[in-house]
DNA sequence: CCAAAAGTGTTATCGCTACACCCATGA
DNA sequence: TCATGGGTGTAGCGATAACACTTTTGG
């Protein structure tokens, strides 16, 4: 498919492009980060992020979504490129330039005992073993992203299932930010935004009282952006 | 170099490279945007960025200063990785993955003249024509980009002169926002951060009092970042 | 002496922070 | 009935926004 349209840049060299995935989930208690027990050499059996390299046919956004659908079985999870990482001497393998991406997933039961079957295994960030490459400055660079992010965009919810309380959403917050937010203000600075949909339901997991349930009202959120929202907690 | 490193990823397949440069620079009134009539095939002729195939031995941040110093002749530019643009058929020419960066500079009287010399120009931002492949979208994210890094980071420096006025710097946001900002809000919130040198001369050309020039205090910013500013006008 | 831009101060309002009490419920 | 987490209200403070007057100086 490509090869008719050879005829121009001739004298240019191609070079191994790679897609690779930062991926971070939350089990209600902290942020996790999925890694993968690297089936290749060089670094063969070592810990490393999931990556795989981009197909002459397929668009670089395309190969991300392909890497985190193989690698989680998901397929539709919240996705954003967060920057290239090209240093000649990177990779001793080649030459290899890397499309880094974080994506984040909502964390079921069943999401964490699938991942620790296949060579995977949810770390906590604290936790976070030796990485191969520049996979740590990856991690890093997705984490201080993710914090950026967070203050103007309501990424967090990408996290969550869809029904949440608003204590669930405040502990999320408490674990991106490595702080404890107030829980009364938190709650009022979340709902002044108009962005949630009060549910009838109750979640009575980790009271007896209960706390209500909320979805996030995207059409709402929209809005928002357009008058041009302030986020930031 | 590489030859001896092709040991591993032998069944992958490498692609053309490109970085692309969005070059903004601000002239006391507007925000400009260099634009240069595209040499080579095809779209020879047509605006567009400027832009170049990553060499294998350089690295993708290396090749973005190698294009900017071509272009500009200026070699400390401020330069940052805005994403990629990797869609398979971008570029009609072949398979191509571009790395656009966006760059400011502060423009003088003979940066202005140098670029209209060889067939560069600089455009204001209502006045860009037509561009090549996706680089119009690519000048879209990185004004989206220089608006919100402004936010929260004294960015806006980087496009004006070493010694400036206030007013000047006034005159920076309100093109970069594109709207009016209080003079005297403006001032206080400015200087307030701390972060600004007041030099003793004062600079006559745009009133008969004269403003005072101020000069940016990098060491003094480093501070303040490592407390946790918020620079958000 | 006047036009034109630079510089300064005050007030009202809004949003954030800190903080204490009541509520619902299962054991 | 009580322990536990969920839900609400308020007062103080700091930051922002709106706004008008004085200063300097070349012509």
């Amino acid at each position: 498919m490509q090869r008719d349209k050879k005829t121009f840049y001739q004298s240019a060299t191609p070079i191994l492009v790679a897609v690779d995935c930062i991926i971070f989930g939350f089990d209600n208690e902290a942020l996790k980060l999925l890694l993968f027990k690297r089936k290749v050499e060089p670094f063969k059996e070592e810990w490393s992020l999931i990556g795989s390299f981009v197909e002459p046919d397929e668009g670089v956004k395309a190969a991300a979504g392909r890497v985190l659908r193989e690698s989680t079985g998901l397929s539709d999870i919240y996705m954003e490129p967060l920057g290239y990482y090209g240093s000649v001497d990177r990779d001793p393998g080649d030459r290899v330039i890397s499309q880094a991406h974080f994506a984040l997933i909502r964390l079921g039961e069943e999401e964490i005992r699938m991942a620790n079957t296949h060579r995977a295994h949810w770390f906590g960030l604290n936790a976070v073993p030796e990485l191969i490459l520049d996979h740590r400055q990856m991690v890093e660079d997705a984490l201080a992203q993710l914090r950026r992010k967070a203050r103007y965009q309501p990424v967090g919810f990408e996290l969550l299932p869809e029904k949440f309380t608003i204590p669930q959403l405040k502990k999320l917050y408490d674990a991106i930010y490595q702080r404890t937010f107030d829980r009364r203000n938190f709650r009022k600075k979340i709902l002044s935004m108009n962005i949630l949909e009060k549910l009838d339901e109750k979640d009575k997991t980790s009271s007896r009282k209960g706390a209500y349930l909320y979805r996030f009202d995207q059409a709402r959120y929209e809005e928002m952006v357009e008058k041009g929202v302030d986020f930031s907690l």
